[in-house]
DNA sequence: CGGGATCCAGGCTGATACTG
DNA sequence: CAGTATCAGCCTGGATCCCG
């Protein structure tokens, strides 16, 4: 078994796997998974994107809001929230009139976004596969044979 | 700058990000994003967990069913469709009776295993940080001093 | 400027029951 | 066994108005 860099994306996967089988009847607690918890962050609207968006330095809130362009206040203020909350940004007020106020990833921030960079260069290439992997299951109802 | 592996996360981000920026106003346009597309299907409740099951073999429906535990067949049968659907699982059904169907990943679907293991060990080893940011922030509302 | 509060529509999701 | 169908609740997210 050669092994690329450290090991098969498929064992690390299995033994994380394993170690979330905690469960009485040897199933998957959601509940006391780290992973679902950090993935249901992951998985909201805006989260990587914002996270993406303060990687090289940090924005005001105005300033995110302009560009995201399709987000409500409201949903940039919840998902800064959020973010804050779970330590990966850290927010400044300037007490000055108006106020004033710019968001910066911490160092927990900046430590997601290696993963966060792998897991979007993946989306990136992988787009056109999936595109047409889409386009050829739409176009046909069901009528392929699965097995003879 | 030396850079580590390839190049900072920040960077490659960063141009991601311009990649995205196409919309008229300088803002992202949400509909083009690749990014976007993918990250709201990894974002469901399941895909990834589904995922990372098959990561060593196929599973049959009901094995599935049995692992995962709090997911209804619905939402099973639904999440199994759209990574077909997406090209990174492949349905084979045994004409036996009864029906036997098994899942497994495709090429596509196991490339994707690569960054998810990335992404599943970064919340793993961060999960205890960021549940400590979490009691802190929750525990003071605000009155934490921002700048002097 | 940077939010908070409220109202409301729509989609996601689970529970249940039925089918081939 | 492997789904499909239907219904109902919840939560997300947008729109709007207001505040410091």
């Amino acid at each position: 078994m050669t092994r690329e860099h450290q090991s098969n994306p498929a064992d690390v996967l299995g033994d994380l796997i394993k170690h979330f089988e905690t469960s009485p009847e040897g199933g998957i607690d959601t509940a006391s998974c780290p992973v679902r918890d950090v993935l249901d962050r992951i998985g909201d609207k805006w989260s990587v994107l914002i996270l993406t968006l303060l990687a090289r330095e940090p924005k005001r809130f105005s300033a995110l809001n302009r560009v995201v362009g399709d987000i409500s206040k409201r949903m940039l203020t919840q998902t800064l929230r959020s973010l804050q909350r779970d330590g990966l940004v850290e927010r400044t007020v300037y007490p000055t009139t108006p106020p004033m106020v710019d968001y910066r990833l911490t160092d927990l921030g900046r430590s997601a976004l290696e993963p966060l960079a792998g897991l979007i260069v993946w989306a990136d290439r992988s787009h056109d596969q999936i595109r047409q992997a889409r386009e050829a299951f739409d176009h046909k109802g069901e009528d392929m044979p699965l097995v003879s």
